[in-house]
DNA sequence: AAGAGGTTCAACCGCTATGTT
DNA sequence: AAACATAGCGGTTGAACCTCT
């Protein structure tokens, strides 16, 4: 059809970005905002395709990313909302804050696809494996009714219920199962932090991040979203890794942001 | 200690959806 | 309405890392 590729392959890198890559871009975005990923890499100076310059804001330097597995807590939502919602990664992730498509589709391929197995429960259709299907050893320390927890699963999978907007809606199914009862979990700080005492991951719409910006929760904090205006950033130029517009984000955004950094600056 | 095999995850590719002209 | 441009999505890949023998 002759439609042009999204990048001009000749001199186009590829590959694993350098931490100096890493810093271009997110002092371009710092600055400029998120727009026109076609003109990114250009007016950023990295020889990068626009496409790629997206995929390594979106799933690796956006500041409030969290970074680390995901806690039983999320695993249980993805879960669920994998149930609903099938491979649809990006809806998926959009209901669990700081966290990317990607990562979610990583975690389900090398984690919960075998944890499902194991406890004998198709991770496709999350239906039992077959009718006598007896949870193993391991599986039954997680949960032994698990099955009683999915049936909702399988007519809303094909037929998802949606609101208007064609969100669908989680919130009124969203009761805590087997998996998330043992969310006392490896990580209680991160639990804690995450949902508080609750043992429910709280879904509500101000953890929401709208699809067309970033707007961080401003429930405490506040803040335009990116699209609104980017104004406030522009004091972040000349960033260094301990001066990346601290007062923008906050506490833990911050942190994962300065962690990303100098993890890169080791590479 | 070292090699083999398995696992993880960042990044790429191709496609579709949506917006613009 | 058609053609094109761009953004975004989901599947796949491959290098780095880990574990086992």
């Amino acid at each position: 059809m002759g439609r042009q590729p999204c990048c001009d392959k000749l001199g186009v890198k590829k590959g694993p970005w350098t931490a100096e890559e890493d810093k271009k871009l997110i002092n371009f975005i710092l600055t400029n905002g998120q727009c026109c990923w076609r003109a990114v890499p250009k007016l950023a100076g990295l020889r990068r395709c626009g496409k790629s310059c997206r995929l390594r804001w979106t799933n690796y330097l956006r500041p409030d990313l969290k970074r680390g597995l995901l806690n039983e807590a999320e695993e249980q939502l993805v879960i669920d909302l994998h149930a609903r919602l099938g491979n649809r990664w990006s809806k998926i992730a959009a209901r669990l804050p700081g966290r990317t498509d990607n990562e979610i589709k990583n975690h389900w391929n090398t984690h919960i696809k075998k944890k499902l197995l194991k406890m004998g429960i198709d991770p496709v259709t999350h239906e039992p494996l077959n009718e006598e299907s007896k949870p193993t050893e391991a599986s039954s320390t997680s949960s032994s009714s698990h099955a009683n927890h999915l049936p909702e699963s399988k007519n809303n999978h094909l037929q998802s219920q949606k609101t208007d907007n064609g969100i669908p809606n989680s919130e009124e199914n969203s009761s805590c199962s087997p998996l998330t009862e043992n969310c006392s979990g490896d990580e209680p700080l991160m639990s804690s932090f995450l949902w508080g005492n609750e043992s429910i991951p709280p879904v509500d719409g101000s953890w929401e991040f709208p699809s067309d910006g970033l707007s961080f929760n401003d429930n405490n904090i506040g803040l335009p979203s990116w699209d609104e205006d980017c104004a406030w950033l522009l004091d972040c130029q000349d960033f260094g890794i301990h001066d990346f517009g601290i007062d923008c984000f906050s506490d833990v955004e911050v942190i994962n942001t300065l962690n990303t950094l100098e993890m890169g600056n080791k590479q």
